[in-house]
DNA sequence: TTTGAAATGTAACTTTTGTTACAGTCAGAG
DNA sequence: CTCTGACTGTAACAAAAGTTACATTTCAAA
């Protein structure tokens, strides 16, 4: 774990606190598709991303949801860390959008390393800064944009996160993630198609030119 | 200023720390319709609210707008604090919803005082917090919520925020806050009126049963 | 190989929201 | 007092998105 620590954190933080990090720090993999934090859980350890990606939705009660943003390598969860500190239950939902390996730490470890590290400090509240543009993205994207739109953005950005033109998702998938519905999102993804933008295969989508 | 300091603050800052923002703070009155930021202004200091109400806008690159939350009363600015630490620009803007009172602050005590005071780290970590849920709200209500809904929701809060049954607001300034056009805001408030929910007014808007 | 569930394609329709246009009303400046 | 600009009311229409319904395709398990 000392290696991924080194490759991945070893500009942001100081020798002294990734050695803190490797005694406590539990090494975790996910696959693909696989739940890590459901609404309503109590959080009590905080994710550091050191590859793949994880996916943040917001369910509203009637059980639609929306997909807020990605976290990638080098990546914590803000919204986990706004739950350790205050104790509250989970607003949001965390799955895995590809294989991920991430670095378990145990909550209590937090306000001692804020109180000790200033580079903890400086990636803490660079991680709140980074989800809070982030959201305000989320909100220009829905308040500002039509679908057709946020489909071409979130079609982009999928292709970023896997770092591969093909997209293995399903139209109801994708449906779910801009809290839509298929038919709609079926006769956008047809629309790019005839485009030449886009290619359509079962479970997946090639992105051409976009 | 200290003593409008002890009345706000006290119970959440050390003596220590309310002396240095004594030293500091510089007091500052600001109108209703006042602006105090602008979308790409340099941030130099943090403002700490004494009374009144700020609220929080996002633009679009088309100049149309979008309310993300108020700020009240013990309140600090989460995206002043992003700012500071990036030395970005704004990326929101700032607009006295009622007159207001606030204490600024210089931005180079803040990461000082984030070293020294637990309270005041406390303090930076729960306006993060604070602005994160309200954001989730935010998204909450454009995504999940009818233009109806979001209305109602709306005239709640300038209710609470204006602590008086009375809303000052043309149907023009909550179309701009909710991001639609006036005429459907005209229409929706025509609807509640004829529900026995509000009374309509030139220029304002009286809150009979919501 | 059959079969059934999941995925996709598409038409027809409804609802919600946004737009345009115009008339009437009010309040303050001159 | 009157006139002008801001505010409000409302109709008619357009566009975007959501819904329902059903046919077709695909793939993998039985």
């Amino acid at each position: 774990m000392l290696k991924y620590l080194k490759e991945n954190f070893s500009t942001l933080f100081e020798d002294a606190l990734l050695e803190e990090i490797n005694q406590v720090g539990v090494l975790k993999e996910v696959k693909e598709g696989e739940k890590l934090i459901e609404i309503g859980d109590y959080v009590r350890s905080m994710p550091l991303l050191i590859s793949g990606a994880i996916k943040i939705l917001r369910d509203d009660k009637d059980g639609d949801e929306l997909l807020l943003y990605f976290l990638e390598r080098g990546d914590t969860c803000a919204m986990t860390l706004t739950c350790c500190l205050g104790q509250t239950k989970s607003e949001i939902r965390a799955v895995a959008e590809l294989d991920t390996s991430l670095i378990m730490i145990p909550i209590q470890k937090m306000e001692e390393w804020t109180g000790k590290y200033k580079s903890w400090r400086n990636f803490v509240f660079q991680s709140y800064h980074a989800r809070l543009t982030e959201m305000l993205e989320t909100i220009d994207n829905i308040a500002f944009m039509n679908m057709d739109e946020r489909l071409v953005k979130h079609l982009r950005s999928k292709k970023k996160i896997a770092k591969d033109s093909i997209i293995n998702s399903t139209h109801q998938e994708i449906a779910y993630e801009l809290h839509t519905s298929r038919v709609v999102i079926s006769r956008l993804l047809k629309k790019l198609e005839s485009m030449g933008k886009i290619e359509l295969y079962r479970n997946s989508i090639k992105i051409v030119s976009l």
